[in-house]
DNA sequence: TGAAGCGGAATGATCGTTCATTCCGAAAAT
DNA sequence: ATTTTCGGAATGAACGATCATTCCGCTTCA
């Protein structure tokens, strides 16, 4: 074995594996369209072994709904820099939520899903609750300098990401690119609802 | 029998209490949730019913789909009159849709995982694409008069109903209910994102 | 009495999960 | 150094439950 770089354990990522197969059958077929024999299949893994990585099927589902969330967050705060002015930093979160949504279309369609999904409801907390605190302080700084309107956080944060759901989903669907220009409108339409 | 209307079928609504515990069974556990048997308790029919009323499963869902999406559409455009301004037509449209779904709180569930289940793909078309040709002349007339923003149609609805959907998923999920003020808030807040 | 349609048990497929067994590398023993 | 022992990880056939759908005996009306 010439892997010098061997570490701790022998088996690495089937556990990411099995993830990954997750993500992609799930946002093809959903929740309930993907059976653990195919997802084994597509993982590349036998199907007990799943059960050594992963409590059951719920609980596979709800960690790949935590790593993504997780990750969508730290995306959505590449290049967020306290010093700049609302409204800068407003057009960076918006505009790395979009990229994401665009640059992962399955995890766009597999967050969806979750959410609209009563498969496992109570577990499920709002995507708001779970939001890092950086979102919670800039929205009250905002509206602290009388910058942004006098509405609570969670508000301020479903009018800045409604569209960019809406949006996304109408050219999902519809098999339409979402243009750089009018992604630039859209964002603008998005601030002057958020503005004073 | 003294159905002296009876005119084609024998058997009048029980295609209605069908439907019916079809929207609510699947709101509460989702349509894999719902077995079929579960269905046929719920509705007070026996299973093989059903199958005399819809081809399959599938079917009953499309139908399901399609008979709230126009009770919807109908809902949206009470009081809508051509005589009055772009701003006072955009208020109806906006509220009769919220309050459409704050009346409606199943059917919203229900359409929120039709839209975002990939379970039946094919057979789906946009929201968008099926909208009333009065939606549409009314965005191109806003554009025409100078009084929203120009951007396509489509876009315009997405700014307008996203933040709409976002808010009462939000409101929903976290239990707390829109008051007055928040809701004529949001909609002065969309109303920033469309108008010019 | 004959035709029509209702009803629910039966059906085969598929589901998520289990568990007896195999496998393999390291520790122990010689 | 070589063999034996051993423990946990890997495996997939088997399982009971449940799924959507079918089908035929039975009721119901003409």
């Amino acid at each position: 074995m010439n892997d010098h770089s061997a570490s701790q354990k022998p088996v690495p990522d089937k556990r990411r594996q099995i993830l990954d197969a997750a993500l992609s059958l799930i946002a093809d077929h959903g929740f309930h369209g993907t059976g653990m024999a195919a997802l084994a299949r597509q993982a590349g893994v036998p199907v007990g072994t799943m059960y050594r990585y992963f409590p059951g099927k719920e609980a596979l589902i709800h960690d790949l709904y935590r790593e993504i969330k997780q990750q969508m967050m730290a995306d959505m705060l590449i290049g967020f820099d306290t010093a700049q002015s609302i409204r800068e930093r407003f057009f960076t979160l918006w505009t790395n939520l979009f990229n994401y949504y665009l640059a992962n279309p399955r995890s766009f369609i597999f967050m969806e899903q979750y959410a609209s999904s009563p498969f496992l409801r109570e577990l499920k907390t709002t995507m708001w609750e779970t939001t890092p605190q950086a979102f919670k302080d800039f929205f009250e700084e905002g509206y602290r300098e009388q910058i942004l309107k006098p509405l609570p956080p969670d508000i301020l944060y479903a009018l800045m990401t409604g569209p960019i759901v809406a949006l996304v989903n109408a050219h999902r669907e519809a098999g339409r690119p979402v243009t750089p220009g009018i992604r630039h409108d859209v964002m603008l339409a998005c601030w002057d609802a958020l503005k004073l």
